[in-house]
DNA sequence: AATGTGATGTCATCTGATGACATGACTCTA
DNA sequence: TAGAGTCATGTCATCAGATGACATCACATT
């Protein structure tokens, strides 16, 4: 029954106490929700395929969806530490857009793995939701970071909820693009975008 | 078992075929998603109140969450409509935001319901996520809307992102005041303040 | 060798969700 | 007015996600 399961990870005979479960988990469940789609993934096959039971799959997440986005909490603190470090600047915004500009490289230097993982994403509603709200947590986060600085509390909000448009924005049109694009670039770009539309008439 | 149901909408013996099953069930689930939580109400609770099976109740609503939401759809309706029949303008921004405004009207009148609706919401983490990605599909019809109108791929979605964001913003602020408020007005403030914190250095 | 600790398995159970089918109530028409 | 048709609902069965309780295995320490 176990030994049988062979984790997309190099392993040899993984008894019951191999290592990196977790890992195995999180590469079993991307690999299965591509072939067959999310909804068609039962935990009990991710954990079979790492070589556990469903038990342990909820284990290490809370849940089905979570597998595929726990990572981005590095993505969170690492925004949050450059705010934090940010030396003082004109505008709220531009403090905010500096601070997502710092987590590019993170998730910028592999476009294909990030497609897939957007591809999954994209076909399923309930793994949306789940993006869209670890979004949420980000831009609220960055906006009491704001605060925490002596920005206004709107316009804490609005400048957090307004740079997350953009880094949305830029990170759509960087996974669509065909061309060579650096999603930097990307983000300097729409940001510029955004100044010329919202410039005081 | 059945004419025990008590609808909280007015209702004398509720036979099995008594009409309205879906009001019913729309009070019945707001009631006790504010009595005691969206956790602790099991969908049987919702149904046994309003009279009719939990089986019915996923009739009505694909799921124990939308129960809550399907009532946006007129919202997201009403704002492509203005959207489309709104004359040319100078920027997609001002078009969007121009479409959003005619909205605040149908939810404005009463802040007393949009605050329970919403403390609701606030308390429930998958509820949150129901509300985003309500919002997002809002945001993208409107991107949409704009792109028949000839605006491009990026600016249509850095526009009706921006827009979003602000409208959030504002019903956040409208949501919290505890002054009396306009949303109307909240939302023209939020953005003439957005207009400041994006100008051109 | 005994013991403790942590990761895992096993079992039971709850709840959300859905398909299949039966049935009650109402409408229309011959 | 009886019968057919239709629609909303009830009933039953089943599955998958999720969680608590407890047993068990491997390993480290002593």
């Amino acid at each position: 029954m176990r030994g049988s399961g062979r984790g997309s990870t190099t392993l040899g005979g993984m008894g019951r106490w191999e290592p990196g479960a977790g890992g195995r988990l999180r590469d079993a469940a991307l690999a299965l929700y591509l072939e067959r789609g999310f909804e068609q993934t039962m935990v009990a096959d991710i954990a079979e395929r790492a070589g556990v039971t469903a038990r342990t799959f909820f284990r290490y997440f809370a849940d089905k969806r979570e597998v595929l986005f726990d990572a981005a909490a590095e993505l969170e603190e690492k925004a949050l530490a450059a705010l934090e470090a940010a030396p003082a600047m004109a505008s709220p915004l531009d403090l905010v857009m500096a601070a997502l500009e710092t987590t590019t490289d993170i998730i910028g230097y592999d476009r294909e793995l990030v497609r897939k993982r957007h591809a999954v994403i994209a076909a399923n509603a309930e793994l949306q939701e789940r993006e869209l709200i670890k979004l949420a947590r980000k831009s609220a986060a960055l906006a009491d970071g704001l605060r925490r600085r002596g920005v206004g509390d709107t316009e804490a909000g609005l400048a957090a909820e307004t740079a997350s448009a953009v880094y949305r924005v830029a990170f759509q049109r960087w996974v669509d693009a065909t061309e060579e694009l650096d999603l930097r670039d990307a983000l300097r770009e729409t940001f510029a975008q955004l100044r010329t539309l919202a410039a005081p008439r």
